[in-house]
DNA sequence: CAAATATAATTGATATATCAATATAAACAC
DNA sequence: GTGTTTATATTGATATATCAATTATATTTG
């Protein structure tokens, strides 16, 4: 069993599970769209769904730092996902709006991540992904108070 | 709850807990030695149960490429934490051995990693543990199968 | 209000992730 | 045995991760 899982431990899974997950869901969102990352798509779904968020928010919904999302979004802005306009309350702020390009390319994505979800679910009883995800919360709790 | 989980889905509490425990892995190991991260030492780790181990299997074994796991090793010899010599048998192949200074560092890091996996699993009872472990197997099969 | 502090974002340096292309060696086919 | 295919690892290009230091703006405090 060394070979499977070489530290013994559920958290050797997890990991396993998420990038098993992220490798699927980037191979299915590359057929539809070319030019964006598993990542970025998560930042378009999450701006659309909260329009006035900070980039500092959007980092932490998105597990990045600050410096990893001003970089991401440099290069949405380059591929022409979004524009960025300054925060006229706030000067250190900016505005992110998502483009006609990143709208498309939404609409395009959507229902994919819907498949790529329920691949990576199906044959889950709705009890068992309930306390999958009452598990990993009190890990996330667990390691966030240390 | 939006903003706790802006996916709704239990695949973005995977990702998160990960991301938490990884956080507080490289916090507690950068008390005891400073040059090395959480990816490293599970290469030590593996390389230490594993003597004959090739770079792909490793890669696998850590969820990285080959690309990726060539250029940790190649740091790690930097470091100085291993050393690389050709494989006499197969001449595609290296071996890749563990320096003394990499064995004082396992002996090191060794316990934190028991107290940050004790720490991030506490509370948790083993069938719970137990289950988790089985419903990931089940996301990574589905997502490995697609 | 001026000085000190806090917040939002960027930049630099370095490590890692990923894909595609390549180099080299081994195994296979005929 | 030469040619083809397969396996192992490296390299290049680009994206992301992370830490520390910095810039610019806001807020607080005296």
């Amino acid at each position: 069993m060394k070979l499977e899982n070489p530290t013994g431990t559920a958290l050797y899974s997890i990991e396993k599970a998420i990038k098993e997950y992220r490798k699927l869901a980037q191979k299915n969102i590359a057929k539809v769209v070319k030019d964006i990352t598993v990542d970025q798509c998560l930042v378009l779904i999450i701006l659309n769904d909260n329009q006035d968020i900070a980039q500092n928010e959007l980092a932490n919904l998105v597990f990045k730092d600050n410096a990893s999302i001003t970089r991401m979004i440099e290069l949405m802005v380059k591929n022409e996902y979004l524009i960025r306009t300054i925060h006229q309350e706030d000067r250190r702020k900016f505005n992110l709006v998502i483009t006609s390009k990143g709208i498309k390319t939404l609409e395009l994505i959507q229902p994919v991540i819907q498949i790529n979800r329920q691949t990576a679910l199906d044959g889950l009883s709705l009890e068992e992904i309930a306390l999958l995800d009452k598990t990993l919360n009190k890990i996330i709790i667990n390691c966030k108070n240390k």
